[in-house]
DNA sequence: ATATAAATTTAGGTAAACCTAATTTTATAT
DNA sequence: ATATAAAATTAGGTTTACCTAAATTTATAT
């Protein structure tokens, strides 16, 4: 079975923004997503629910069904896949891979993920840590927590990110943090909840709440 | 400047007929490509030349401006170069790579094609042996002429094919023969013109007038 | 509980890229 | 030179994915 473009992107957003709420995803969620207006969305989610893609309730939003969020799975995975080729492959930073990747992701062959996967040596995460879907929709959830549930003296692993705009990794990079490093928490700012750390033991920083809500880590060891 | 998957693959067409015949692009010798109706075709080049891609004469053809010769031709690179890597590093064969090449061509980044280039090495030449034109869609002609041409004794080397279809291309590979071996040409029928040729001083083989027009040879050496 | 605001859907319409059928133009054959 | 065939164009229509504006439904606030 095959799908446009419009589809795969709908359905992408849809299981984006269900990650990411835990409830029905909103007609106008998806306009703002997608970059279109409420009405294209109200028509077109129609259109995929007669294909049984996903599940609609009149005025209160939509959900993948299980082949919905199969063909959506499918798609992160190239998308993910891709990534690491950008990064791994062709030397691309972290934040100049995700427009390239949104392009490749469509192109359709599986003996193609299968040997770019192989290529890639079945690699388990993206460049921003993200967990790569296998071939048949499974993949575990994310164990990192944000640092800003940490408190003074623990020491973490930094290992993904909740914010995956272009300037918020462009402010890591520049601030010398890398997915891996080893980030202990020297000190909390009770006043603005800002967090004095130091990376692999080395680099002191200090880093405002909205930077440590979109880092997680994972217990160091 | 932004070009719809359609204009692309008009502009390709139209350099492809071009390039094999020498002459104005027929209306119907496009739509053949295409597969679409000649009705469709002659509604489609008129957008076309209105943006000053091709140069169209009422019911007489169309041919390529300087412009669209350019768009053409930096697809055909980016098509050759994706070739290039599904073989090279993937490990695909030279009859399973065009279909998925025809999507990856389409991807639009000018970064992701030099990064592509470099990680291939710069390669000249696609799997079938076709040039690749370079960034300013400059390119050499291909040299190499029909095995069809030689006499009996001569000794050559097979660097290209004029037919690009997988039934040929499998039959070639089926007959051990494949790009940069050498070819002696043992004998050649009168009556049928089928060639008996040695391919690398060890094999035997004899190909009918319809494979050795597709085959393309240079002097060894 | 009802007025108002916000979100959603419906109605009606557009542009891109296709189609078939009919017409016109160009080429071919006697 | 003219009839016929072939090729190209025009006319009119469809589908997909969008749009704005109007109407309806749902949520919020007094």
């Amino acid at each position: 079975m095959l799908h446009s473009l419009t589809e795969e992107n709908y359905l992408k957003a849809i299981y984006k923004i269900y990650e990411k709420n835990g409830s029905m995803v909103s007609t106008s969620a998806l306009a703002e997503e997608l970059g279109v207006s409420a009405a294209s969305v109200s028509d077109f989610v129609k259109k995929i629910a007669a294909k049984k893609l996903i599940s609609y309730e009149k005025s209160k939003g939509v959900i993948l069904t299980e082949k919905g969020r199969h063909i959506a799975l499918n798609i992160i995975r190239k998308h993910r896949l891709w990534e690491v080729w950008l990064v791994n492959k062709l030397g691309f930073k972290w934040d100049e891979v995700h427009e390239i990747a949104e392009q490749l992701e469509h192109v359709v062959s599986d003996e193609l993920i299968a040997e770019l996967d192989k290529h890639l040596g079945y690699p388990k995460t993206d460049p921003h840590g993200d967990l790569i879907p296998d071939a048949q929709g499974n993949f575990a959830k994310n164990t990192g927590k944000p640092l800003h549930n940490c408190l003074a003296n623990d020491v973490v692993k930094f290992i993904g990110v909740a914010e995956h705009s272009n300037p918020f990794l462009q402010f890591l990079t520049k601030n010398n943090l890398a997915l891996g490093d080893e980030i202990t928490v020297d000190n909390v700012e009770e006043f603005d909840n800002s967090y004095h750390i130091t990376i692999n033991g080395q680099l002191q920083k200090h880093f405002s709440k909205e930077v440590v809500k979109n880092l997680l880590v994972v217990n160091a060891g």
